[in-house]
DNA sequence: TATGGTTGTCTAGATAAATAGACAAATGAG
DNA sequence: CTCATTTGTCTATTTATCTAGACAACCATA
């Protein structure tokens, strides 16, 4: 049994949204009625006020609805799966789920590799990269937030294709790429910084899957080094081992 | 420029301590100084005492030690990389990084498969599974909690063999399975309820990495079905596509 | 239309979190 | 030893959060 506790500076109403989220609606589908306010009380042990709030707050954040007189429901909101794998690409990978993929330039620079950028791409210290901070979304709602790196040198130009095409593929291939594969992708999950719950719209303590992915060119030449932030309540990465490299 | 936010259900001093996580402690070495208590409250813009309840929560986890007259020092504490792809396994992955890994069975039963279990091993809806809840740690640190389920008519016997060698590659050889790979691992991060907490030794409102995967002997049966809970804070996980499957 | 069940709103009091200020205790350097 | 710097402890006040209870508003249906 998960049990509620106190003064641990997540407030209950926050717990209760969160327990919720996890083991009342894990077993409900789309439009089901959620237990009364009065028995969700009664089986948290908190006061009723206690579980509006945390209604409210699901209420908020798209995840329920409420309606005076008739109960709570629960909203259509199936979490998108997204492939990680060597031919991992966003749009690609999202094309059964979601009906519209955009791709959003943020803001572009040409700087001074990072250390650990220059490690990924296999540059010397001294290089160059471009920069670029984009946002992706499905359907409209705001799936991840990506700073990448590339070799400026070779890619001096992408951050206008990108904000033409919306798309990393499109742009590489603009650029004479025309095949990459990804050669590692690690993964961490942290709250989300301000700036990503603005960008994702996020309520705060919110989560985010965090990538560090590095793609190679045919030739095994890194090209791209990226950081991406998705909503972990709106996404899971899947890898798939069944479907070998074409 | 990471703002705090307050009624927000999440404590100023909660969100101090994330920070402190994130920002501050990302550029330190091992063992090397904090700013001083007053000069972070200054720069979250909070009072000292709140920053103090901050600094309190992060040693109580281990991750730093204030000491009275000289200030507070970060402790060594780096993130392990668990590797995953077609040969994915607990012991071996984390063979570089640690000294010594257990497993230890918290407890097994054999029950009707839940749904999604069920579709997972392939199985019929009325078909029995055996339970295996597991805690492994690595160096005596707990790294991760996981339910995994196998079919009940082909592996009643495997909670012995884990309790008896924990782990789960060397308890499958014991019943014939020799080889077996990672068919397909999906990845969440939410927060940790309460007994996870308490199992990985965490502190309230610290996030796990969740993964549900599936494994399939050489002849392509799924054998395993697990979901296992990460620490976030002591792990990351690792996606290589360079190593093909051997 | 009457009734039971549901969400919405209000008041009041108790508990937890945050701010403010003062001073003690330990450390290291001059 | 003296002094500036730092963490540790204490009191007091204000602001959030949580509990408790009462009742209104709305809905379905008998």
């Amino acid at each position: 049994m998960t049990t509620l506790q106190r003064r641990t500076g997540i407030a209950l109403w926050r717990q209760v949204a969160d327990q919720i989220r996890q083991s009342v609606l894990s077993g409900m589908t789309a439009n089901e009625r959620l237990p009364a306010e009065a028995e969700l009380a009664n089986r948290f042990g908190v006061n009723r006020h206690t579980v509006r709030a945390a209604i409210a707050a699901l209420e908020k954040e798209g995840t329920l609805r409420a309606e005076q007189g008739r109960g709570t429901f629960l909203n259509d909101r199936r979490r998108l799966q997204y492939p990680i794998g060597p031919r991992t690409r966003f749009s690609s990978g999202l094309k059964d789920q979601s009906q519209t993929r955009t791709g959003k330039l943020l803001s572009s620079r040409t700087i001074p590799a990072p250390p650990r950028v220059a490690e990924a791409l296999e540059l010397p210290k001294t290089a160059e990269v471009v920069e670029l901070s984009t946002v992706s979304a499905a359907d409209g709602d705001p799936i991840s937030a990506a700073t990448s790196w590339f070799d400026a040198s070779r890619f001096a130009a992408i951050a206008e294709h990108y904000a033409e095409t919306g798309s990393i593929t499109a742009s590489l291939a603009r650029l004479g790429v025309d095949d990459y594969t990804r050669q590692t992708t690690a993964i961490e999950a942290r709250h989300a910084s301000s700036e990503d719950l603005d960008l994702l719209g996020l309520s705060p303590g919110a989560i985010v899957l965090l990538t560090r992915s590095v793609d190679v060119d045919s030739a095994g030449q890194p090209i791209q080094y990226g950081e991406s932030r998705f909503a972990a309540d709106r996404i899971e990465l899947l890898i798939d081992n069944r479907a070998p490299a074409a």
